[in-house]
Formats: C-alpha cells, structure tokens, sequence
DNA sequence: CAGTATCCTGTCCGATACTG
DNA sequence: CAGTATCGGACAGGATACTG
C-alpha cells in the first residue's frame, strides 16, 4: 500500500481505472482513481460524518446492496476503509477509515466548499462548522508557504522530479501558455 | 447560470448526473456532477496548463474524438468552458476556460497536492509551482477564519440553512460521532 | 439485519468511417 | 485538421431473489 494502489484482487483482473492512474503517472489520475466515483465520494461522506455500517449506507446514500457490497469492498481493497467485525453471532461488521482514508477529507471539503461560495449563506444544505466556535467555516485551498489561495495564477502545475517523457513533452514549451 | 447548473440541453433529457445532483441537494453531490469524470478532470487539467484546443486534449489525453466531441459539449452547456471561433475558413474553434470553470481549479490542485503528498518530492511527476519564486508549493485546506487545516476534527458537517429533510434526518443524534 | 448471487438494461467509450 | 455519425462490446448499476 506504500504507493496507495489497491493491493490484491481476485484472479480476474478488470479496474480500468487502476491501469489508467498508473500509465499516466499523473497525481491527478491516481487521486481520481481514488475519488472519481459518485458512490466513493458518497461512502466517504457518511464515514466523515460517523456512519460505519452497512444498512446506514445503504439508507444514507440509496444505492443498490450488491452495488455498495462492491464498493466498500474496492474502498477496503484500496486501504480507505477497514472492514471489522464488532460482534459475533450475528457476525455484525464495521467499516471504518483509515488514516489513509481520513487523508481524502480536504478533497471533499474543497468540493463541498465550491459549490457553497456559488450559494448565499442561507440557501447552503450542507456546511462545515468549528465545533469550538459553532461558526461556519469558510474553507480555501492555499499555498502554505504565502498563504496565498491556489487560485492565483503565480501558481502553476509543471513536472516534477519523477516526470516521464509524457509529462515532460506535456509542460515543454508550447501550449498556450 | 447564477446556480450553476447545467441551462440548456437537445431536446433529450439524459444527463443522470444532474438529477442525481439536485435530489440530493449536497454539495458535494454538485460537485461530482462537474468533476466526477475521469475525462472531465482531465479535460480542465489541459485547459488550466493553457491549452485550448481539440487536438491538442486528444493527444494529451489519448480519448477517442467521439468521447471528447461529448465531453467538451457538456463542459460548454454546464457553463465550465465557452467554445470560441478564433479564425474562419476553416472555422477553428477554441475552448477556453469560463471564470465559473477556473473556479473549479482548487479542487484539482487538492487532489493533486494529496496524491504528492504520500510521494517524497523526488518522486512527484506533477508539482505546483510558485512562477514568483520557482519554488513547489505545498497547497493545504485551512478554514480561513483560524487557518487550520480542515482535517482537524474539530470541523464537522452538519446541515445548513436550506437542508431539506433528507439532509436534516442525516445529521440528527444518530450517527456514530 | 448484513450481505451475496443472478439477471438485465442502459450507457460509456473505443473503433471506424465520413465531412468541410 | 477539427470535428460528427454510427456501430458494437464491455461494464455500471438497479431489481430481485436468496442466505445465515
């Protein structure tokens, strides 16, 4: 789990969405290999707010079970969720993140928050609080080092390091830039 | 465009997403409907790197013509890109970026800034960069109020102004926390 | 309740062919 | 080059039925 790519599998071995993060190299494949399925985001979800169990997400997000056996099994395979039994006899099993799994919230916050600045105060269905203060957050993306929001333009994505030819060709000059 | 939301469409009504979307009146349900596509996010990736045009998404993105005739209509109906003929005979057109899609810019940068995150610097094949100093950025999401990371688990979901009941049935004593 | 297994439909999406 | 139209296979995902 070292590189955050699901491990095991059975001896089928469909996950398009695997081959497609790793042939790109991109961090942005391997996150939405990650987060780039409604019904993830939605597990996800339920788990920040404290659901853990199986028929919570089902009621929560109204999926189908056979689709939710599926998909908590590809989060568990993947290491965002630990699946944990917390009684016997009914065996009764937990989901729970992990801290690899707690690591995906900013992406979620950020996602929430966007679409919450398109909405006045009062017409957001969903708001992130300070529990200490009781206040809405008001949550930015910002570059650590000026506090500057990422939205500046200063800031550009480029390659890095471990960039292949692909990445390379893709950053060397000529777009529009 | 002042929710927004997709305006216009053909006389069909497919678009699954949209419904799903405004059912649920989540935010982040909104927010999936606009970046919950593997080609979408990488659609807006070429567009924030500064490129425009339909060959050049071809080739960076390696989709087929027809998935990317598609996608790049739904960025323009939903109001994330405008297409723009920037010479006639031939017509070429261009697609470049709306304000409302720059917006979406964050999100990218969050999911990227995770995926670095768990990669030492020298293995990172897409960085942030600060074209002031031409030093990587490290991008975090804070609350703006304290500037916290939002990961500190003192910030919580819980339903706003305009949860409907679904919304305010989720958040009620009940959950795990 | 907590799932698993099976079926079936719609849709995603690449391949191919065609147009100005 | 910058697309559009059509075809067909693979798979996502709901409905239903079954199990301990």
């Amino acid at each position: 789990m070292s590189t955050g790519v699901r491990s095991n599998e059975s001896q089928e071995e469909p996950v398009s969405a695997r081959v497609r993060a790793e042939d790109r190299e991109c961090p942005l494949s391997t996150a939405m290999s990650y987060v780039g399925e409604w019904w993830t985001i939605l597990i996800l979800h339920d788990c920040f707010d404290g659901y853990t169990r199986f028929d919570q997400f089902e009621a929560n997000i109204g999926l189908s079970s056979s689709m939710l056996t599926s998909r908590l099994k590809a989060l568990v395979d993947s290491g965002v969720l630990v699946k944990r039994a917390y009684q016997e006899r009914p065996v009764r099993h937990e989901y729970v993140l992990t801290d690899f799994g707690r690591s995906l919230r900013p992406i979620l916050v950020a996602m929430a928050a966007w679409r919450n600045a398109q909405l006045a105060p009062e017409d957001r269905a969903m708001i992130l609080v300070d529990t200490g203060t009781g206040r809405e957050v008001e949550p930015a993306v910002i570059d650590t080092a000026t506090g500057l929001p990422v939205s500046d333009p200063r800031f550009v994505f480029t390659a890095g390091p471990a960039a292949g030819e692909q990445m390379l060709e893709r950053y060397r000059r000529g777009n529009g830039r």
